[in-house]
RNA sequence: GCGGACGUGGUGGAAUUGGUAUACACAACAGACUUAAAAUCUGUCGAGCUACGCUCAUGCGGGUUCAAGUCCCGCCGUCCGCACCA
């Protein structure tokens, strides 16, 4: 008997489904369709073994759903544009385009020796013209119909690297490459409407449409979108206030508790707010106290310590109820970016108002009264009280309800033409312009006439030029000699090309869809994507669960509603996979180790060139900088794709970290050895068999049972998303098919390997065909039916079932499986070994559960 | 602070609706084969005890139930997300 052999074997097989074209899917509207998708890998340079993981769950549900009979289509791509490539050109003087492309040959070569099911006749990369031509014909359509649109905003500018920072590079105030204090630059860049779906986005999590999704997920997108009902209002200016130029006769304001609006005693505008800026021109000390401001970190950490502090102007509000008035600071801990950047404080219900009235001294009168609380008593010390209560202290509103009582300030607010109820979200329009060589260009030109204008369809696409300068940071387009230079398409006189690019989550948001149909002259055949969409099942990572898949479903909305498609949530069904981590290590200097360079015995690790003790660190998520990595061509080249596969399904749950582990992929070797000896040894008998003519005797009963119960389980598990019990249960049925193989018939053990190798073939694919070629299988075992297990076969005769005697497990007996209540009791009664406990005791209850259990009742 | 998930042997984990807790694997130990090792195969493997059996074990403390890893209440711990959001 032959070793199995993976580095013959697999090449062997990947080359037949190949030839065979077993993976290349037809558009055909007939067949029931599956469409399954992994996130598309970013081409970094090397697959690793998350990429693994990630490509061999959706290649168990797309191989399985193909065998159930099923239209699949298990596509593959490249999220081709974005930063790294132009930061390798910076570093090493390769253009972008070339090292992108590079990478792809590589990645696509180490994928396609995964032995993944993909159809490779669909792949593209996200930044070939073909793919972006379209991206730009849908910007100019949504541009037209109002869903992007440019506006000026504050942006993190780097001024050594000359370029926006999004708020995650931004360390300590700092540029996160460059190490440069950041400035605030308003820009005038491109945005898409996304608060105008932010109703819909966010109805679609509870509505149903989206019940394929994990609720972690959509919670986090909930609180993402973050609404909140409130009331925006205007507090006016106190007559002869000496209210700065250009502002209107007061501040708005948004709250989401007008029912407190007695209590207000002071109103706080933000750092950032216009008329901060305008009051300081001619305030010195307001000035720096709006730089000092702005220079606070926004990490968690400088927000936790930041002191609640205050600058007082020299304004002074009417409160809207009564004739107080209301002192106005520039206050440190209101945001520009939610609601009007303006709140009215109400120290006795809002902690952080407390804060602050303390500090500068200013009254607290509550307005809520707890439940069972002394009106003449109550107050409020170092605690705000944010509970529900009944209001007093507030003249039309006393005695009401929190609920009740916000509604009726709302009408009154409403009534006096001073505000009115909205909502607000935390949600930002989605900011899509990048500062960037390596994206899609933004199709606009900027004329000095004519303003903003679209580039005339006909002239799409808007290509990068191929010449470029990445030697000195800063935007290549912008300061390249010609690229920019057009002349308007609308008067003919000299402009300027936009030279802005797309984020890169744009090019992400659609590329599915394309997937499902790339015609040339459109984004996608409507008819084509309306068959293969929505995707039935989605994998990747849950660090995309916020940004990237709320981008998606946004464009998807858009693209519904521009008539390119007919669905409105793209992904039916969602499952993030969790990450592979390993042990780090770290050698006496404290410098990271690879795990290839360590050797561990009996729980001491050294370094394997010099032998000097090497420490054991924390499991981590597999980082370069680490070092905690492991190379799948490595795991690949010295036991074959399948066992890193089989591995990277086995012991964890999918959805759970999976620790990598030497043992644990030397586990997996062994089973596929295991597998490939059961297969081998019984083949030649096999291969005389006709599975169709059955030829069964009751000697077959229990290797038979074994099977169908594997078939039924594995099925199961698969359909749930439980891989690792899928593959504890292969596991089980090897161990059974061991004790049964002895007694049972030709036919029964021919039909046990059948299903076993069909059984394994969504897994270990390679095995899989090698051992169906064995056993005589029909064609590809990836083109063969999934087995159906026999109901009958499941049911058993004879159940052993368990005797409790007052809830403890006291023995076991055999009961026909379709005995009757009384005739289990009297089996469980008449017991040796029960009746020894139950001697001497009055029964005073009898429960049986048919099938499952009895349960004696006795003192 | 808000929201969510989780806590089971030496380890990863299993246990469908409340119904025989610890499937399957890893590690460990013993044995077979071998001159030897590796590989392979067989067996043992939650803890304790006065061991043919009994007692105790699913983070801790209560509760519901004939029966709780599972349901309820209160703690403790770990992880994740969001966060001066008015």
């Amino acid at each position: 008997m032959s070793r199995y052999n993976p580095k013959e074997v697999e090449p062997k097989w990947q080359q037949a489904w190949s030839e065979a074209k077993a993976f290349e899917t037809k558009d055909d509207s007939a067949q029931k369709k599956y469409f399954v998708l992994e996130m598309f890998p970013y081409p970094s340079g090397r697959i690793h073994i998350g990429h693994v993981r990630n490509y061999a769950m959706g290649d168990v549900i797309a191989r399985y759903k193909k065998a159930c009979g099923f239209n699949v289509l298990h596509p593959m791509g490249w999220d081709a544009f974005g930063m790294p490539a132009e930061n390798a050109a910076m570093q090493t003087g390769s253009h972008p385009a070339k090292w992108t492309r590079s990478n792809i040959e590589i990645m696509r070569d180490q994928l396609k020796q995964m032995g993944l099911s993909i159809d490779w006749s669909r792949e593209f990369a996200t930044c070939d013209p073909e793919y972006y031509v379209h991206q730009q014909r849908m910007f100019l359509d949504f541009w037209k119909r109002g869903f992007a649109y440019r506006k000026e905003s504050m942006v993190n500018w780097d001024p050594v690297d000359q370029t926006v920072l999004a708020n995650e590079q931004v360390i300590d105030g700092k540029g996160w490459r460059s190490g440069a204090p950041v400035e605030r630059r308003t820009l005038s860049q491109w945005f898409f409407k996304i608060t105008d779906e932010a109703d819909d986005l966010l109805a679609a999590l509870d509505d149903g449409r989206l019940a394929g999704w994990p609720e972690n997920v959509r919670t986090m997108q909930k609180n993402w979108i973050g609404r909140s009902k409130g009331l925006e209002m205007k507090f006016r200016f106190v007559d002869g206030t000496n209210a700065p130029t250009g502002q209107k006769d007061g501040i708005e304001v948004f709250t989401t508790r007008p029912d407190t609006l007695y209590g207000a005693s002071f109103v706080a505008i933000s750092p950032d707010h216009p008329i901060a800026a305008a009051l300081a021109q001619n305030d010195s000390g307001l000035a720096g106290f709006i730089a000092e401001c702005q220079k606070t970190g926004t990490s968690e950490e400088a927000i936790e310590k930041a002191e609640k502090r205050g600058y007082k102007l020299p304004l002074e509000m009417a409160h809207p109820f009564d004739d107080r008035k209301l002192p106005v600071y520039v206050a440190n801990f209101v945001l520009m970016g939610y609601g009007t950047g303006a709140v009215f404080g109400c120290p006795a219900h809002d902690q952080r108002d407390l804060d602050f009235a303390r500090k500068y001294d200013l009254p607290v009168p509550p307005v809520v009264l707890p439940q069972d609380a002394d009106p003449t008593t109550f107050t409020i010390e170092n605690e705000s009280y944010v509970g529900p209560g009944a209001i007093y202290n507030s003249d039309f509103l006393n005695g009401l309800d929190t609920k009740e009582a916000i509604a009726k300030a709302i009408a009154k607010i409403e009534e006096m033409g001073l505000g009115k109820g909205t909502t607000q979200y935390r949600l930002r329009d989605w900011g899509v312009s990048r500062q960037r060589y390596w994206g899609c260009p933004i199709p606009a030109i900027h004329c000095e006439k004519c303003g903003i204008v679209p580039v005339p369809e006909k002239d799409l696409p808007v290509i990068l030029p191929e010449e470029a300068d990445f030697s000195v940071p800063g935007n290549p387009l912008d300061r390249h000699p010609t690229w920019k230079h057009v002349d308007c398409p609308e008067c003919g006189a000299k402009a300027r090309r936009e030279t802005d690019t797309c984020d890169t989550f744009v090019d992400s948001s659609w590329y599915f869809a394309r997937f499902a149909s790339q015609p040339e002259s459109k984004p996608v055949d409507p008819k084509i994507a309306d068959y293969w969409l929505p995707v039935d099942q989605y994998i990747g990572g849950i660090e995309h669960a916020i940004l990237h898949l709320l981008y998606a479903r946004y464009f998807t909305r858009m693209m519904k509603q521009s008539g390119y498609l007919t669905v409105d949530e793209p992904f039916a069904n969602l499952f993030t996979q969790g990450m592979v981590v390993h042990e780090t290590y770290r050698d006496e200097k404290g410098n990271w180790v690879l795990p290839e360079d360590v050797i561990i015995e009996k729980g001491t690790a050294r370094r394997l060139d010099d032998g000097s003790s090497v420490k054991i660190g924390p499991i981590e998520k597999m980082s370069k900088s680490k070092k905690n990595v492991v190379s799948p061509e490595a795991i690949a080249a010295q036991y074959g794709a399948d066992a890193a596969r089989w591995f990277m399904l086995s012991d964890s749950p999918p959805e759970r970290d999976v620790e990598w582990t030497d043992s644990g992929v030397e586990g997996a070797w062994r089973l596929i050895n295991r597998v490939w000896d059961t297969v081998s040894a019984g083949a030649s008998a096999a291969q005389n068999v006709d599975l169709s003519k059955p030829n069964v005797t009751d000697a077959d009963k229990p290797l038979r049972q074994a099977t169908h119960s594997a078939i039924a389980g594995i099925t199961d598990d698969i359909e749930h998303f439980r891989f690792n019990k899928a593959i504890a249960r292969v596991y089980e049925f090897l161990n059974a098919l061991k004790k049964a193989d002895k007694g049972a018939g030709d036919w029964a053990k021919a039909e046990a390997l059948s299903a076993l190798a069909r059984l394994i073939s969504p897994f270990i694919p390679h095995l899989a065909e090698e051992c169906w070629a064995v056993l005589g299988g029909k064609g590809l075992v990836c083109d063969a039916p999934w087995p159906i297990a026999d109901r009958e076969l499941l049911a058993k005769d004879e159940l052993m079932i368990g005797v409790q005697v007052n809830g403890k497990r006291r023995g076991e007996i055999a009961v026909a499986a379709d005995a009757d209540k009384d005739t289990v009791e009297q089996v469980a009664l008449s017991d040796e070994t029960i009746k020894r406990h139950i001697d001497g005791l009055t029964i005073r209850k009898v429960v049986v559960v048919p099938g499952r259990i009895v349960n004696i009742v006795a003192n």
